[in-house]
DNA sequence: AAACTTCTCAACCGCTTGCAT
DNA sequence: TATGCAAGCGGTTGAGAAGTT
């Protein structure tokens, strides 16, 4: 593997292009196509190397190329894939139609990156930081090495994968930091599950898909597939953190005032945000009968009014591989049951906090 | 209004990969 | 197998825009 020779020859032009570049270069590679890019400026009378020419090209000219805004979807799939994929953004942008590796790379850069540390996600492990948790409370060795009742609180939890409505609110529980510690630590590793769980049913896609919706279409699938895990880890603290800063924007509060904007919001399409209380849910995972999920969920779904895609019904989706290191154990749920009217009281449903996630899509 | 700071993103740099010889 | 070249990739830069003081 020979080293790439250097492009820069005396004469050939850098920076910025100019409209008449841009003619020049559309015009030829309509006309014959993309072909050798080392031959393509001279062919096409341009003073550029062909290095440039095709960043040109695949950057900016190309017609299928989308510009504007990131959708909230496209948002979302960006996180989940670099969650498992890291910084390979052609990997990613394969999976984003009309956009480019540069483009997805920027916008990482520059706003999700951003984002996800003011909500305290480490952007590369995309962990919650660990420095804004009780780090010695974490790192005890039951951590490392977990006992046989950490495994059960771990087995507790498989339930909720059938319920992502559930799921949403312990991540985004989780992750506003709303939640004590001692019940932090006990989300943190089941979310985490989730989420590598549902990475790894994106992975699984073809790279190559002709069309996003049919991609989107298939990743539904092979997450039900694999568990039936909606996104969740990211999107819910993302989603809630865009909307708020959308609100203040249009209450011309500032930006960082999220607070303020979040409780002079008017309730708009129909989604629910409603407060997770986490013991509660504790003490509810434990119980044989999953019934009261069922009723909590359905109830949550039908209030969100469908927030998001991928979202299932959990009587349809069956958990069939969330945490397969463990499901091959017998689960046992011990400890105490709830009724099913304690279920109405986990939940402190908050019409001010009603959301629109329309200004995302 | 001006100066300064921060943000955005197109474009570049240098390295790696894949293929032909 | 070694070499040369083209293309692709990810990190970085810097000019202009936008925001703040």
């Amino acid at each position: 593997m020979g080293r790439a020779p250097c492009c820069e020859k005396s004469g050939l032009k850098k920076g910025p292009w100019t409209p008449e570049e841009d003619d020049k270069l559309v015009a030829y590679i309509k006309k014959h196509g993309q072909g050798n890019w080392r031959t393509l400026p001279k062919n096409a009378g341009l003073a550029r190397c062909g290095k440039s020419c095709r960043l040109r090209w695949t950057n900016y000219l190309r017609p299928d190329i989308k510009r504007g805004r990131f959708s909230f979807e496209e948002e979302e799939t960006i996180i989940q894939l670099h969650s498992i994929l890291g910084n390979k953004w052609s990997a990613i942008a394969a999976r984003l139609p009309g956009r480019t590796d540069n483009e997805i790379k920027n916008y990482w850069n520059t706003h999700i990156r951003k984002r996800l540390l003011r909500m305290g996600i480490d952007p590369v492990t995309h962990a919650p930081r660990l420095d804004l948790l009780d780090l010695s409370a974490l790192l005890k060795p039951a951590a490392y090495y977990p006992t046989q009742a950490d495994l059960d609180t771990l087995r507790a939890f498989e339930p909720l994968a059938n319920y992502p409505d559930l799921l949403r609110l312990a991540a985004s529980t989780l992750l506003s930091g709303s939640a004590a510690i001692g019940d932090q630590q006990q989300l943190l590793p089941w979310l985490l599950q989730a989420q590598m769980a549902q990475a790894a049913a994106m992975v699984a896609q073809p790279p190559q898909q002709a069309e996003h919706n049919q991609f989107m279409q298939q990743q539904q699938q092979a997450a039900g597939a694999a568990c039936q895990m909606p996104d969740l880890v990211h999107a819910s603290p993302t989603t809630v953190a865009q909307q708020l800063a959308a609100a203040a924007q249009q209450q011309q509060h500032q930006p960082q005032d999220m607070s303020a904007a979040c409780h002079s919001m008017q309730p708009p399409t129909g989604y629910v945000d409603s407060q997770l209380d986490v013991p509660a849910l504790m003490q509810m995972v434990q119980q044989p009968d999953a019934s009261n999920l069922q009723q909590w969920s359905s109830t949550v779904t039908s209030s969100n009014n469908n927030v998001g895609s991928g979202v299932s019904t959990p009587s349809s989706s069956p958990i069939a591989g969330l945490n397969h290191s463990t499901s091959t154990a017998a689960t046992t749920y011990g400890g105490a049951s709830a009724s099913s009217s304690d279920a109405a009281a986990l939940f402190n449903m908050q019409l001010s906090d009603l959301l629109d996630v329309s200004d995302y899509m």
